[in-house]
DNA sequence: ATGAAAGCGCTAACAG
DNA sequence: CTGTTAGCGCTTTCAT
């Protein structure tokens, strides 16, 4: 009837019904439209870590669209826990949401696939091995190796990798960074951390400053955060001491307006294809699709050349 | 049945249908039970900004309060803004969860107290002048001047602020920065910034620069960064020349382990209440409650005494 | 204790 | 095109 926009009613009329409703304190109730019509007009977007910044910049993303498409968003996270992750899942596959995006979960396949089986689940920025749902990814391996060779070129020979560790993507940038020392004929051994947070950048620069290298690359902007913060305590600045490069190019982590060159994953084709790709399944392709986004090199002055020093 | 944990049946049995169920795909159907029962066992919690980690942490303990009553979270939030905040509310009641939490939000009092007539909605962190919600709120005006306190007694006078403009808070702080300094006499006029983004800090930073204080009193950890960052560049260390209070003790904003010197805002105490509250009202309480927890100031070694310079 | 039946608030299909 | 009706999958009540 009016409520729901149907043609057959004039605008003024469904102005006054409207208000009408409201004042009496009606709201429609989206338990019933669900069971009766057998879809909530809801998406699920599940996200891995809420303190990174990089995925709360995705969920930005894929809310934009989401609504463009009519969809409302609901978020859900596990708290770093892989089990209440999974849980957020279910939460959603019993609300009967049209669809969930998964963000950096660390869910295992099988029990992914399963959810995947009631209702479609796409997976952003993860789940590297996972076999039925669909995917899309940015290729982090060579997004370390730009990184790694905007560095090499730059003159840099002694260059250490802040690695991430088992986190989404740390197992790739390493490689990306193995890569691109090796294709150098540079030793590629000097790789510290193992995780994604500001403390394992600053612990990783108290370890580097034995003896310090000329450049780092960090499997994160907040990493290159951490460490940057640590090497200024010990009196070693960047770009002027050191290079250091980022990763993810995260709002959040570009404090100084314009100041460390990152990789940048494209959150916004990101969030955009996952969408795009939920949108395919609901229209009924069951194929499953693997998407990979380009990353993009973004200079700015956290990094210089070795010449210049 | 067996199905929902009822007595009346053996723990094999149980056992033996819910492995049955799983086998033939079977899961609840929430919009059947949310529409029978006329519960859902949800609670929606509004994240007014998915950036803030002190907003992170909040949902974290919200969801282990929450998780503890049984009931399942689920998150929204408005992405900066306002309108697409209440809509996220909107939609949680519009699902008929439970009850809702809005942390940090900015949507208007008229607005929230219709919602709240609806569902309970309980308020944190924000909502200062609000009338029917349950609020909790820490005493951030007091916060400030502890650590403006703080500041003055180890012999700092030349002490700026950076403030958090209309953001949750920003006003209270500079109060209670106001406050500290008015009572010790000094003057209270370097105010900087206007919001709550590293950005803000960094920029902030940069108009300091020209004529350094010899301490600054950050509306928040985040902007802290910012504003160390860009020390940093200028060759201003912290605490050697210049010392730095954070406020909120993030756990991403404190990257060099033990460094930042921060007020301490117990997100735990304060996700707890919040829920607690809720649970009130879900047990018939009526009248609204405003909870006021107290701020604790964290020294770290961000900060150091004026004399030891 | 167990089973049958009514009905939650909607949508969709169909009859008028 | 408008109005009526069946029924979505559950919970709850009421008989048995």
């Amino acid at each position: 009837m009016s409520l729901r926009g149907l043609p057959g009613v004039s605008d003024a009329t469904r102005r006054r019904v409207i208000d009408v409703a409201r004042d009496l304190g009606y709201t429609r109730n989206l338990a019933a439209s669900t069971l009766a019509a057998n879809r909530s007009g809801l998406i699920g977007v599940v996200i891995g870590d809420l303190h990174n910044p990089f995925f709360a910049d995705l969920s930005d993303a894929i809310s934009a669209v989401a609504e463009a498409a009519n969809l409302r968003v609901l978020l859900g996270t596990g708290h770093y826990d892989r089990r209440r992750e999974l849980q957020a899942v279910e939460t959603f596959r019993d609300l009967r949401v049209d669809g969930m995006i998964v963000v950096g979960t660390r869910i295992g396949a099988k029990a992914i696939d399963a959810v995947n089986q009631h209702v479609p689940v796409v997976a952003v920025a993860s789940l590297p091995r996972a076999t039925k749902l669909d995917r899309v990814v940015v290729d982090d391996r060579l997004g370390a190796r730009m990184a790694t060779e905007h560095l090499i070129t730059a003159g840099h020979t002694d260059i250490a990798h802040i690695h991430g560790g088992t986190g989404a993507g740390g197992r790739e940038r390493l490689a990306g960074f193995r890569d691109a020392m090796g294709a150098a004929g540079l030793a590629d051994s000097r790789v510290f951390g193992g995780g994604f947070t500001p403390e394992i950048g600053a612990k990783s620069a108290v370890e580097l400053a034995a003896d310090p290298p000329t450049a780092i690359l960090a499997c994160s902007d907040v990493v290159a955060w951490g460490a940057i913060a640590e090497l200024a305590r010990q009196g070693l600045r960047v770009p002027e001491d050191v290079s250091v490069v980022g990763y993810d190019n995260s709002s959040i982590a570009a404090p100084v307006g314009d100041f460390l060159t990152t990789i940048d994953g494209d959150r916004v084709t990101l969030g955009r294809r996952s969408v795009e790709l939920l949108l395919e399944r609901l229209d009924g392709r069951s194929k499953p699709v693997l998407e990979v986004v380009q990353p993009r090199l973004v200079i700015r002055h956290s990094t210089r050349a070795l010449e210049a020093t």
